[in-house]
RNA sequence: GGCGAGGUAGCCAAGCGGUUAGGCAACGGUUUGCAAAACCGUCACACGCCGGUUCGAAUCCGGUCCUCGCCUCCA
């Protein structure tokens, strides 16, 4: 197998992964602020870990998984406040929400999930010994509370990972003079509250943490300082990483770099711009999950490279309802791949006789399977290249198809039905286990047929067992071969959205996603 | 202003120095009572624009136009 590689964006390169210790692999992710459902973005981070964790599971490495939640946040005690509800109490309620949808859309559960409320006694260690340090400092503020600030300048490599310099910060227009800091670029590790307010007892008073020290204690806590691979989003690189690396990197004077490999994934847009809560233009995963299966916004957004931006279209129709035309269609391609894996499953059952030598179309089919499940494999390994490792699978699938055809063309020739299961069932291994590596076709073919089915049907407002009998009377019609009656029944069938297929074994139908 | 990403055939999207990426749509064909599904083919010698390097560039270099992002909360 060849090797992992993976880009990193401190060093800007693409480089072969090389783990700190053999055969380990840790992994943190920045999660989520936990104060509304997660939307399309968020599950878009969520992937290319969940990707990148199945990668180096398949490389045969022992992962360590952390992803957080950061449940203490001014944002979340402003939205608790307009419920009426304690900050903590809706926070652990959209962590539920995000927990479930991403476990819906596939993504393995991490080792462990550490929340801000939970690491207090480690944020207030993380913070005392910088202080210590010198590299933070204590200030008192108007209304006698005490901020902690880290020192920007007493770390050398800060601004390594954006490439930002700190002169250039400085001029910068959205840099906020505040005279009561030593330099305006130092930021915040404890920000110290009222008695009254929602807060924790620490060596500066009552107060709460910086934004960005959570990750750098949490980090610490489950994986130890200097770990393998750093993900998140985009917009994370700065100020949020940047400072991560200053004040865990600065907490451990030659200990060397907090992380091997600096993972950044694109944004989704919608209309060109950025997905964002401030810019009021996110879908969320719910909205999405209404109408789609989960398996069609996985594939949808695994159909582009994590790093690049993701478009995400949407389509108000003229009742009003919104649609999301590409992840139709990835759903479409979703029921394709699942009906080319249970055609390979199931169209060569029984008892066969093996023949000793394969029937030289058989052989290239055989071989072209191997070639794409090579290539699927070898463009997860640059740099989680999903799009084509997608294309790959699509073409097992195709070449599934392909010997399902011959194989029934060939019907009455048992040799060549027993050489093409034979081919069957090594080309149903490798979609199973690329479809795997993505995260998909993870249940089996007639569960997910039966509850697209069912979505399909309400949302159309049918009932399963009006159609079944519908078709059921089109079929009898048919087979008494009165066809100006079983096309119209067709016809009345198909503008309900309901698709007909006759095959050999009888009438089967289908909804459009 | 500083830093960064990107512009690929109707649409989505890989490739990043030389052999067809792939998907969707559209249109032909095989199949079918007719369809659908599946399969085959066409659309596709496409790569923002102008120069340069090279035997050869979508891929490298220079310039230029446009879009987007970060620098404030953001995945």
């Amino acid at each position: 197998m060849a090797r992992l590689r993976l880009y990193d964006t401190l060093t800007r390169e693409t480089r072969e992964f090389e783990p700190r210790a053999p055969g380990i692999a840790r992994v943190y992710l920045c999660g989520p602020t936990t104060y509304d459902a997660p939307h399309v973005g968020h599950a878009r981070s969520a992937l290319a870990p969940d990707v990148l964790v199945r990668r180096l599971r398949r490389h045969g490495y022992q992962v360590t998984y952390v992803r957080n939640v950061t449940d203490v946040d001014d944002k979340i005690l402003a939205r608790a406040r307009e419920r009426g509800e304690a900050p903590l109490e809706l926070s652990a309620r959209m962590a539920g929400v995000y927990q479930e949808q991403m476990r819906a859309l596939g993504c393995l559960d991490p080792e462990v999930e550490p929340r801000v409320s939970q690491h207090l006694p480690e944020i207030v260690a993380l913070v005392s010994a910088l202080i210590a340090q010198g590299h933070a400092y204590e200030l008192e503020m108007p209304g006698g509370t005490h901020d902690v600030y880290f020192a920007v300048r007493s770390f050398a490599g800060y601004g390594r990972l954006s490439r930002r310099k700190l002169d250039d910060l400085v001029a910068g227009a959205r840099v906020e003079r505040d005279d009561s800091k030593r330099d305006p670029l130092d930021f915040a590790l404890w920000k110290g509250a009222g008695r009254d307010e929602w807060g924790w007892e620490s060596p500066w008073g009552w107060g709460r943490p910086g934004w960005h020290i959570e990750c750098s204690a949490m980090s610490e806590k489950h994986l130890g300082f200097g770990f393998d691979i750093h993900a998140g989003g985009m917009d994370l690189v700065f100020p949020h990483h940047e400072n991560e690396i200053a004040q865990s990197e600065a907490a451990h004077p030659g200990c060397g770099a907090m992380a091997s490999y600096w993972l950044h994934n694109g944004f989704v847009n919608v209309d060109k711009e950025k997905m964002a809560k401030s810019l009021g233009n996110f879908v969320t995963v719910s909205d999405v999950l209404e109408r789609n299966d989960p398996e069609a916004l996985r594939a949808f957004l695994l159909g582009v490279q994590y790093r690049g931006p993701v478009q995400f279209d949407t389509e108000k129709l003229a009742d009003g309802r919104v649609v999301f035309p590409g992840v139709d269609e990835a759903e479409r391609r979703v029921d394709y791949l699942y009906a080319a894996e249970r055609r390979l499953r199931d169209a060569f059952g029984g008892a066969m006789t093996v023949p000793a030598k394969l029937p030289p179309e058989l052989l290239a089919t055989r071989d072209a399977v191997s070639a794409a499940a090579k290539a699927g494999d070898e463009a997860l390994d640059d740099d989680l290249n999903t799009p084509v490792a997608l294309a790959s699978l699509g073409e097992i699938a195709r070449l599934g198809n392909e010997l399902a055809d011959l194989a029934w063309k060939r019907r009455k020739d048992a040799g060549f039905v027993g050489a093409a299961s034979v081919v069957a069932r090594s080309a149903h291994v490798a979609l199973r286990r690329l479809a795997d590596d993505l995260g998909l076709l993870r249940a089996p073919a007639e569960e997910y047929a039966a509850r697209t089915r069912q979505r399909r049907l309400s949302r159309r407002g049918l009932r399963e067992a009006d159609v079944a009998a519908r078709v059921l009377a089109r079929d009898e019609a048919r087979r008494q071969r009165d066809f100006t009656a079983s096309d119209r029944l067709r016809d009345e069938l198909s503008a309900a959205g309901v698709t007909l297929r006759d095959g050999p074994l009888g009438t089967e139908w289908s909804l459009e996603p």
